[in-house]
DNA sequence: GCGATACTTGACTTTTTTGTAAGGATTAGC
DNA sequence: GCTAATCCTTACAAAAAAGTCAAGTATCGC
């Protein structure tokens, strides 16, 4: 499970944009120099931003990109969609069909439910935050801590399976 | 954000033992033919899972891989992080730092903490979830659903967002 | 209008990830 | 001990993702 690339650092691209009064342009050159990326990188993300409606553009000599809306209108997930699409269960069945024209746990499979319900809650997280939370470094409680609570409620796999890596003989 | 190939195929092929009774091999062109997937593949994938001490093999005829511990005693992480890591804050930091040493924000990056928290939340998820669980298909409602909680709780980005995809003329 | 600035976009190169191949090692059964 | 079955491991090829280049087009300030 992993965080891409461009998700990453178009991420911080947008919130360089999402710093300065709202309504301020930032040209490409400036983000590029303060986030250590190279200008034809950055001009690329923004380019995935401002197809997506987040940014705004403004050509020309002093011009430069500007959010499209406050920063408190524009959350994580639609950040994340716009660089590179967000988890979700269905595109991992897609996704993962083998050799086959299906995946072979189409219509019943065990980690379908699994991925769908972790694809669900980032989606739901990731909704919840916006660029103004993540500026005013307020967003970490908004991610629902769930584990004092269901240290308890949820009774399983307690004990900190055996790690003994043994395997058929003393591997070379 | 996404799950790798290498995590949902190697998962995919130690659910296939989790679920002939304990201590049973299974051989890898079993796998390879239930999971649709090329034998090759499935051979390195097992490799993987054998290295991590997760499974173990018995060589020669009539051989086969097995669980290396009950399916009870390996959870979904353990499984996750020999196939190719867990997503961790750290690894986050470190692995984009675009062109400098270090990451342009070590030391107080906005992002640190939302990924951090939702990593986790992810690894506290994935270690609860075992492979019995997965195959009773008992595994979905262990992951700690928040959503009707803390719709209330949280007082943030209620409103969807304007999503007016205005850019600076009528794009092409 | 002209030149400078800066966005736009598709093609291209590099790097990483996926997946394949192949030769070797080990064991069971005869 | 020979043979067939099966795992083991590294090297390689193919595909996808990341990142760069370059030739645009639009706008501003003079």
């Amino acid at each position: 499970m992993k965080i891409t690339a461009q998700e990453e650092y178009g991420l911080r691209c947008i919130m360089h944009l999402a710093r300065v009064p709202f309504g301020d342009t930032v040209n490409v050159r400036q983000i590029a120099e303060y986030e250590g990326l190279s200008s034809a990188y950055v001009e690329k993300l923004l380019y995935l931003l401002n197809r997506a409606g987040l940014t705004e553009s403004v050509r020309g000599a002093q011009g430069g990109y500007r959010l499209a809306h406050p920063a408190e209108q524009i959350t994580l997930r639609q950040v994340l969609e716009a660089l590179g699409g967000v988890l979700t269960a269905d595109t991992l069945c897609n996704q993962f069909s083998g050799d086959r024209e299906v995946c072979v746990h189409h219509g019943g499979c065990e980690l379908h439910s699994v991925w769908s319900f972790v694809a669900d809650y980032l989606s739901v997280v990731f909704s919840r935050i916006t660029l103004k939370h993540l500026s005013d470094g307020e967003a970490r409680p908004l991610v629902p801590s769930l584990f004092a609570r269901s240290e308890q409620t949820i009774p399983l796999a307690e004990r900190e399976p055996a790690q003994t890596v043994q395997t058929t003989m003393e591997g070379r």
